[in-house]
DNA sequence: ATTAGGG
DNA sequence: CCCTAAT
């Protein structure tokens, strides 16, 4: 049996409907609109609506004793479960539809293994709460925080997200980014908050990388969803009043959550019966999900934050900023990290925007290039009734609102005995996933469906101008594996403890990217890009090159074929824990010498020679942070050839002949005083000898 | 951290 | 531009 899927990854996973309702926008953009099953929902949905019901349990019995508790909410658990009408949910062919994406998580859910059940749980079997604690992974510390609200503590520690992630997963490494204090208010650390930086990173919600239920034996049949999932099918067993918000939100949410402030202004027609969301429970399962989904962004202040539960007007009122889902952070490379922490991927909308504050300490190599080059929209967008189609301009330059429907992960192919178990597919899925994730990703930028190659290409040179069709640009997520596969021999104890028998199973990882649409294949792995930056040269300004939008190189060729493997040999599961270099840092974004430039750089090397590159840098370059010296003096090697080739041959933005004539002569200069120097040497050199 | 050179 | 050996 071949079974072949093409992943899509959408960014949907989870969402926290109880958003401040002014703040959505009336407008529902139904494309966005995930048709989801119905029985479908998110771990944490159930996390939160069991939650929510343990607190109305508790609150209205507060005498009821523990035992009693307990099984009402193993009880619920089950009974929730129960509403699932399988627990794997593969759906063939929804490559085709772009509203039927798989979502990793959903992926990873699906490739856990019920047989996981037996396996040694952290959590001691006898805890009062093990009825909560078995549906929810102990690897979701909201588990955990939402159990001691139950309890009545209120010093929670948010975070700790571990266990998988670092399979590529995403998920809070950090407990002390957040956590609610005695006052049970969401108190946020680290500059993060200070700075409205979340550290984001495309992977899995970690709510669905949770181990099954050891409750009744059944794998929990959770399946991400978002917003517009129907949470409560459980409804029998869920008093509508312990999660009234999300069963209103429910039912209105659009995907269109709203960056902006419109929502302030512009409420909600879509106004429903809005039952009393007073609770208690509801605002502590509330903070909770807000801790966990939404961030708000740098200008707004903590108390607002904390008031996310609370006075809602107050946030919108406040909001100079924005209400965005808090991705956790991807277990990605520090380097990478580095960069997206410095930005913020909008999941609700879909959008991303960066934020060019780049007092980081680091060089400006990286970094600097991307803080520079990225504004920020979010808090701004005056016009954000119509969102994602125009932003406003600011200052001189134009910048684009860059949305991400959804990204396709590559292809896998699946080889299994059809003997083998359901559970060994689940686990084949898993490995899969998460070596093609843990091998590092990169991103590939489609427009019209072709893939844009050209990284060096602005957005305008490519044609994501302010005012592109936004539908017109898809991201992919690619492999960045590129020979670099660490092919192991299975071993079950690396990642998943289970003592099943283990299935034949094979992963190409070489394997196709399957893109959007049209299916082409990028046939050059290896270039990376990473085109979601705009461009911005206040240091120094490449004059505007060539705008011609090169789409006959943007690829129209068929997908690659996924390379077929040797079915026979031994199953074997790549496992790289060691991150190749290229999936540390991105390159830096192409930033072709400006005439000025140029001029600067000939006339610092006229005075000082070929050999002190630091001096030129600090001489003319100072301020740009983006030219490092040896930029410079790549620069400087590529303006001596472009010198000595004839003009027809050059390419680019044309120097002016003087300038060159200036850097033969200056190279020639030098060159001659670096023969001197070391005739000077040789002597003495010799003399030592 | 810089320099020098190959890729 | 990247990568790196060599300073």
């Amino acid at each position: 049996m071949v079974l072949e899927k093409r992943l899509d990854y959408g960014f949907i996973g989870y969402q926290v409907p109880p958003m401040p309702r002014a703040a959505r926008s009336a407008r529902k953009r139904g494309t966005f609109r995930k048709r989801t099953e119905d029985n479908q929902m998110c771990a944490f949905d159930l996390l939160a609506t069991v939650a929510g019901n343990m607190l109305l349990e508790k609150e209205s019995s507060p005498t009821s004793s523990n035992t009693s508790n307990e099984k009402n909410r193993c009880e619920f658990v089950q009974k929730a479960l129960e509403n699932e009408d399988k627990p794997v949910k593969i759906e063939p062919s929804f490559q085709e539809s772009s509203d039927k994406r798989v979502l990793v998580s959903e992926l990873v859910h699906q490739a856990g293994d019920q047989n996981f059940s037996n396996r040694e749980s952290p959590l001691p079997q006898n805890d009062v709460h093990s009825g909560l604690a078995s549906v929810v992974t102990t690897d979701c510390s909201e588990i955990f925080v939402a159990e001691k609200l139950v309890n009545g503590e209120n010093n929670n520690e948010m975070g700790s997200f571990t266990s998988n992630v670092d399979l590529g997963f995403s998920g809070y490494r950090d407990s002390s980014n957040c956590k609610l204090d005695c006052e049970n208010k969401l108190i946020i650390k680290d500059d993060l908050h200070k700075t409205g930086k979340v550290p984001i990173g495309i992977g899995a919600d970690m709510c669905s990388l949770e181990d099954p239920v050891v409750c009744d034996g059944r794998p929990p049949a959770l399946v991400s969803s978002d917003s517009s999932v129907k949470v409560p099918l459980c409804g029998d067993h869920i008093p509508c009043s312990s999660f009234p918000a999300i069963r209103d939100d429910v039912k209105i949410v659009s995907r269109d959550d709203d960056e902006n402030s419109s929502g302030c202004t512009h409420p909600s027609t879509i106004a429903k019966s809005i039952r009393p969301v007073s609770h208690i429970a509801d605002r502590r399962i509330r903070k909770i999900l807000a801790s966990k989904y939404w961030k708000v962004s740098s200008k707004l202040k903590e108390e607002t934050l904390s008031n996310v539960d609370g006075d809602l007007k107050l946030i919108c009122r406040n909001r100079k900023g924005y209400y965005k889902r808090q991705r956790s952070q991807m277990n990605i490379p520090f380097k990478k990290r580095k960069i997206f922490q410095r930005s913020l991927v909008s999941n609700s909308d879909r959008w991303i925007s960066y934020e060019g504050n780049s007092h980081s300490t680091e060089k400006g190599i990286n970094g600097d290039d991307l803080g520079s080059c990225l504004k920020m929209h979010g808090a701004s967008g005056t016009s954000s009734s119509v969102v994602g189609q125009h932003t406003s301009v600011q200052s001189r330059d134009s910048y684009v609102k860059l949305r991400i429907k959804s990204f396709r992960v590559p292809e896998l192919l699946i080889e299994m005995s059809e003997t083998a178990t359901v559970a060994s597919l689940k686990r084949a899925v898993m490995e899969a996933v998460t070596s093609i994730l843990g091998g590092g990703l990169r991103v590939g930028v489609l427009l019209q469906g072709k893939k844009v190659r050209d990284d060096n290409k602005t957005l305008q040179q490519t044609g994501i101008a302010h005012d592109y069709p936004l539908d017109a640009l898809g991201f992919t997520l690619e492999p960045n594996l590129h020979k670099n596969p660490t092919f192991m021999p299975r071993d079950s104890s690396c990642m998943l403890p289970c003592d099943t028998p283990q299935p034949l199973t094979r992963y190409p990882l070489d394997s196709t990217v399957v893109h959007q649409g049209d299916s082409h294949a990028s046939p050059e792995p290896h270039a990376a890009s990473l085109g979601t930056f705009i461009e911005s040269d206040h240091d120094s300004a490449p004059s505007p090159t060539d705008t011609s939008v090169d789409k006959s190189t943007t690829d129209s060729k068929a997908l690659v074929a996924v390379s077929a493997m040797d079915v026979d040999t031994l199953a074997v599961v790549p496992v790289h824990r060691k991150l190749k270099r290229s999936e540390m840092a991105q390159r830096r974004i192409r930033r072709p010498f400006s005439v000025t430039e140029v001029e600067a750089l000939v006339q610092a090397v006229e005075k000082l020679g070929t050999g002190r590159w630091r001096d030129v840098k600090l001489r003319a370059f100072d301020n740009a942070k983006h030219r490092t010296y040896v930029d410079l003096k790549d620069k400087w090697k590529t303006l001596v050839h472009t010198a000595r080739i004839s003009p027809q041959q050059r390419r680019g933005e044309p120097v002016p002949q003087e300038l060159l004539d200036r850097v033969l002569c200056a190279h020639a200069y030098w060159s001659q005083q670096q023969a001197k120097q070391q005739l000077k040497q040789q002597p003495e050199t010799c003399l030592l000898l």
